[in-house]
DNA sequence: TTTTATTCCTACTAAATTGATAGAAAATTA
DNA sequence: TAATTTTCTATCAATTTAGTAGGAATAAAA
């Protein structure tokens, strides 16, 4: 039950684009040498952000990545459903309808809509505008 | 992000084992039977929930296994903590200390701290008596 | 005592996922 | 035209997940 690298490395990449917020764009290479990942591995999540329009990109000299929007209108859900495939603890709740056999009489079916529940209103609580101060906000995100 | 098999077919085999809690020894033949999960699968995960003594197991003619105590002693956070290895989002929070070189300045501790805490206090909050009978308690998951 | 039923133990394996890496094409600016 | 940067396609090793196989040990019943 472990958030991917793929996922933890997109928040760590939008946070690190919020705090260099100033209209220019970042190369990637600039974001991989910050924060101590491969260029390489962080341009397939990159990617991800950037064709779903989350970032916005421009090739060339001068070119890198910026914010579409205000640190403050990403959710951390948004992001983390995005790079991570899906944010169900269970697979039968990844699609609209649950097409598992068992649904109908499962006795723990409940408890992971629950789960499910719990995760994505957690995460949709959390902005990266609330993760860029140095702060410690861990007794907010406490319910 | 997702509870492996693992663990959700030991959440099962105790509901299975608490809803024919009868004083008398089950076999694992009959439980596999009716979960129609593997029986040599759920070897491998009955045994660990049996050196951990959340099971009395006896070999033999009329052998089998049966719950150490009642349903309702038996958290869902202990069952899967057991299967899963760890119910830790990330693996920096697994063990008793954060040995992660980051951790100190780390921008996304407190969130994965606030999330680890609300998966163990909800899985916690939840026990296999709480999911034999037949009613959906789904409201009740919802905190 | 033999048979039968059961747990317990060790080892193996296929498939999927994770976490990358490599090389080059396309675009943009200077 | 040169330099820089994203974008695209392909590949790959390590790890985890999910499951299988065979037999030894144990206990009860016939």
């Amino acid at each position: 039950m472990k958030i991917s690298t793929k996922g933890r490395y997109a928040v760590r990449l939008m946070i690190d684009l919020a705090e260099h917020n100033h209209g220019e764009y970042i190369p990637l290479m600039d974001i991989a040498k910050r924060q101590e990942i491969s260029e390489k591995y962080l341009e397939s999540i990159v990617s991800v952000l950037s064709k779903s329009n989350l970032l916005i990109s421009l090739r060339g000299k001068g070119g890198g990545y910026k914010l579409a929007k205000k640190p403050e209108d990403y959710t951390v859900g948004s992001i983390l459903r995005l790079t991570e495939g899906s944010l169900a603890p269970v697979s039968c709740l990844e699609g609209e309808v649950n097409d598992c056999a068992r649904a109908c009489h499962c006795r723990t079916l409940p408890m992971w809509e629950g789960f499910n529940k719990l995760i994505n209103d957690y995460f949709d609580g959390i902005t990266i505008a609330d993760l860029v101060s140095g702060d410690d906000y861990s007794d907010d995100y406490m319910i």
